[in-house]
DNA sequence: AATGAATGAGAATTCATTCAT
DNA sequence: AATGAATGAATTCTCATTCAT
């Protein structure tokens, strides 16, 4: 194992703690991670938590907020692409849905773990209303578009922004519970089936 | 209110508790949940979890294991009602999941509680496993039988139980973190959206 | 050492730890009492405090108010007892002020330590501004009453409360400080000699 | 403010960080004064106390020594001062004890943390019962002289010296106390008529 | 069957001290 | 001489579990 230098800049030492949370919620669960567990998985010694974030329900935070501003700044990226075609910006959202960074088995048992909490912590619901509400804008937006330039008469963009969005969260559930039997790409076919349903004419081949 | 009687079966007061775990972990988390509090609110004393379930873990078990059942039994009652039509106890399916007895957020947020704590405890995942199963099995059936019935060519009823059962989570998850303004009546029309894709012909009033 | 009961009344068990808690004051310092030295010395265990007094902070106030009221109650007894006279009443509260129950090491030492936070401590500082106002109130009556009973001319009641308040607080910390060369009866001693020189005619023997 | 030289003589520093501590146990306490407070106060950083005092224990103990020395060296000047008489000398001493160096709030709250703690701590003990005899041999020296140049009879001077010395702690603990109320120049009222009362020729005029 | 005071292992947090820069 | 990120022992607090009544 190579040697952490002893001092680091206070980002990345953030950033270590978040990777090292994230682990360790995807393996014990939201209530079975303790400091112990994080500060020893990161190699750094157990002080160092308070030194950063203070408490625990901050770094928790933190963590929330560290996944979610990556799905976000990723879907960002695709629908902020002036060199994408409205159908390939809906393509490259299913794609990252079910990618490798986002569909990865740690940070969906993170998210769910999250989700399980909602209800009760009005801080973690809070930053998840922020980034549902923000995304189902745009992908709304993008479904508007692709029916007034494809002419398809009977889609409600609304309506379909809404199901697709509970479709990909309830394929994610279905990656962190069956993961022997349905793999990422089970998923997207799954979810390219439900869009060629409404958009006959896109979304054709793989 | 009425006084409990100080002795009651064992049979009712393990409902009992179990019903104000449910409660418990909706307002607290499941990492909030104390036996202090789940026995305060059932209106009991401290030590007759030890006596019913022996272990908090044990109730634990048994609280998802009883909200399991319910809906697998609902289901049941569904499918083997040999008074529906095919197209009815699919019908009556989508009714169910949708009802006041199993939308209710009270429930919801022990399921995601639950699932969010899956890929760490075995046992709640064998628990999810079992049940997950079967429906898919018995969905399946009804699709496929529609699909012989009414002869839909290009309908994989294996893939769109899939894609029902992952929307319905989806749809579950939208009713647990945007209460106000999307309710159980939102999600059942996106459900039968979905199933007007496949089946055309069928699911078309209200 | 004889046992304990396993369950006491919730006062006794209060007292025990409040006692305990003096114990630990005085021998450790007011930094130095830590809650598991507390429980030790009590013969009970970690976790009873907290039962009890929910947090440190709030037996450390209890056993303020403890003393506070012990010393208290003991002049109030002494100021509403009918059958002693004015001047009995101020040599009992002498003889009380160095007693063995207050003049007690231990005692003078939680005393001190308390005295030596109240600058930073609103909770400590309202305790202690509370009982001494009215002491003070009803020793300037006694001192009021008895200058008016035999006539002293250039007594000033509030002038000989004040000080005799200060001289008994710095005898307190004679005792505290130097217990080997300076006992209960040398403070009684200098505590009386004052009184002498304000009303001649009285305090003459012990 | 002007900026701190990054280095300076290591007497100066250590004054600067004693004044720190001053502060911070009259603001903290003694048990609430943290090392990163106190340098914080200081404006220097955290290690440097390390590098002065070795450890929070010594400079905790230097700062007793600091407040004990000025008040001793005070007191000195005064003794010594071949230019005043025995009476000019005990008034300078009671209108020393009175003064704003030493009747500081700051100060005296010090005073009191470190007395709290006195019977735990051997250390601070020893520091105390140090200058308090030289003290006291000084006081009733000149309370002897007095006796002897003005012919009082009755006066006992080393209980003279006890009870003043009791009398002004006790006068030093109303000031901590009760600083609204009671004011350093009422202290000064009351110490000067217990004195009046033993040398009714002398300490007439304020 | 039921109670709830008591227990004590386990977790979060604090903070004096260290040490590479 | 000075810095301040990092350490980890010590402490408070939590809470599932026990057990005498």
């Amino acid at each position: 194992m190579s040697e952490t230098p002893r001092s680091l800049p206070a980002k990345t030492r953030r950033k270590q703690l978040i990777k090292a949370t994230i682990k360790c919620i995807a393996k014990n669960g939201l209530s079975g991670t303790t400091m112990a567990d994080v500060t020893k998985l990161a190699g750094l010694s157990l002080g160092i938590v308070n030194l950063h974030f203070e408490t625990k329900e901050k770094l928790l935070v933190e963590t929330l907020r560290f996944i979610t501003d990556e799905y976000r700044n990723g879907l960002d990226k695709i629908f902020f692409n002036e060199n994408l075609s409205t159908e390939e910006k809906i393509r490259a959202h299913v794609a990252f849905d079910f990618s490798r960074a986002i569909a990865d088995r740690n940070k969906l048992a993170v998210w769910f773990a999250f989700w399980g909490e909602t209800k009760s912590r009005p801080t973690y619901h809070s930053i998840c209303a922020d980034y549902i509400d923000e995304i189902a804008q745009n992908l709304t937006q993008l479904f508007s578009i692709l029916k007034n330039e494809q002419n398809y008469q009977s889609v409600d963009p609304e309506l379909v922004c809404t199901c697709y969005t509970a479709l990909s969260d309830g394929l994610w559930l279905a990656l962190l519970l069956t993961p022997k039997s349905f793999k990422a790409d089970d998923a997207k076919t799954i979810a390219m089936h439900y869009l060629k349903t409404q958009f006959p004419n896109n979304f054709t081949m793989t």
